[in-house]
DNA sequence: AACAGTTTCAAACGTATGTTTGAATTTGTC
DNA sequence: GACAAATTCAAACATACGTTTGAAACTGTT
């Protein structure tokens, strides 16, 4: 005989609130990732929500839905529908870059996720779980390949060659950094804010410091000569 | 009364090996990594070490000592010595700069740590641990100290200076993402073997992407003329 | 106020964990 | 082989975990 769940409500009204539950998901998020799902404790959730330990089930019927539903909540509030965006627009490509670095910064700015939220990306370097892992996937997989082609056809290579991912690698090792590593940055160098303005000037820099190379490589400047001739292969 | 701890040894002479204890360390690396230290279990490390659970405390004491353990002979692996000396040498910036990124990069080849140590590190990101900060902190830091320094010299600002620090960060973030992300770059794109010349090769392209942009910093490209004018303050 | 549906609660349940304990076994020295 | 130290073992211990259970409390409708 399965836990008795929350009934589907015929009687009340949806209500617009349900505070408890609320209550869970909020307290959860950190400490799922603090902790990892396995040792994350139903017991310290509740706790910190100040809900009895059997609401959890209640509610989400076990401490997996509990963790399904924050990792929805999670995509849902994930700054990155700005990429997509910018990758989709009608403009030069490395304008388009540009854009698509502002977008990806600018989500990490003054109205960023909040810090639980990067320490459980940086656990899926770490244990790769299956729910994590498709939320990620469906949601960054398009981005990395729209990349491929943006930085292809900025240096002129195809998508898939040597080049172009090793290009897409260090734009995106660049953003990468303060993505997954954000508030540890912060305590590094104190002049880190990550405000809005930051952000945007930091976007600036790497659009920057990428595009001298890539304009390089389009242009086929002297130093890269070897380079230039593996281009028509 | 404590557990009954392994004697210092006085009858026996120091043993060459000592196969529960070197097993226990093989065992417990991957687990650590894999679960985080909580949620790791002292019976899962002792089978598959193929020993009895008490054996963790006669040669450790406890998990935490186990764990001690497995950090230190972790940082003992670490391959990350040719970075340093490839700081202290004599020679244009530029050069050096090139050999700290081979050198890193190199770590990663086909001598690379085992994969378990990406994970260890990746879960730093995501739950500091008193331990392993201390670790990372006294190996990352002077690194990171000699790199601002080192960029400082390439595009002439100091090196608190935040240009200095982005381009840091910049050529931080590229390398980053392989030593972080390695396995799992390797499963986004099956060409990346990982191999020691391709490596190498990699290196060279972190090397030479990053120095386009420091290079038209150094030289103060048209571009970048409001750069240009705030180097003098 | 009665009623029925919903939500919360405390205790129990079955299982798991790190550590301790005392005995058995192993090992090396004489 | 005797002996003592070292190592391993199984069971016990105290604690903790996710889930279940039945009752109490709450809530909204009539």
């Amino acid at each position: 005989m399965k836990t008795k769940a929350k009934p589907a409500g015929k009687r009340r009204p949806p209500a617009g609130s349900d505070p408890t539950r609320d209550k869970l998901l909020e307290a959860a998020g950190p400490v799922f990732a603090d902790r990892g799902y396995d040792a994350a404790t139903v017991r310290e959730i509740c706790r910190r929500a100040g809900a009895n330990v059997a609401a959890v089930n209640y509610h989400f019927r076990d401490k997996q839905g509990l963790y399904a539903q924050v990792l929805l909540r999670m995509a849902g509030e994930a700054r990155i529908e700005g990429m997509r965006a910018a990758l989709d627009q009608t403009a030069p490509p490395e304008e388009i870059l540009r854009r698509v670095i502002k977008a990806r910064m600018q989500g990490l700015g003054a109205n960023r996720p909040p810090d639980w939220h990067f320490r459980m990306v940086a656990r899926e370097f770490s244990r790769p779980t299956p729910a994590m892992s498709r939320m990620i996937d469906k949601v960054s997989r398009p981005l990395y390949e729209g990349m491929l082609i943006l930085i292809g056809q900025i240096i002129r290579l195809p998508a898939d060659n040597e080049k172009t991912r090793l290009c897409t690698y260090s734009v995106m090792g660049q953003i990468m950094l303060y993505a997954l590593a954000g508030p540890i940055l912060m305590k590094l160098w104190s002049g880190l804010k990550m405000t809005t303005e930051q952000m945007e000037r930091i976007a600036d820099h790497i659009a920057d410091f990428s595009l001298a190379y890539l304009r390089e490589m389009r242009d086929g400047q002297p130093q890269l000569e070897h380079v230039s001739s593996s281009r028509r292969s």
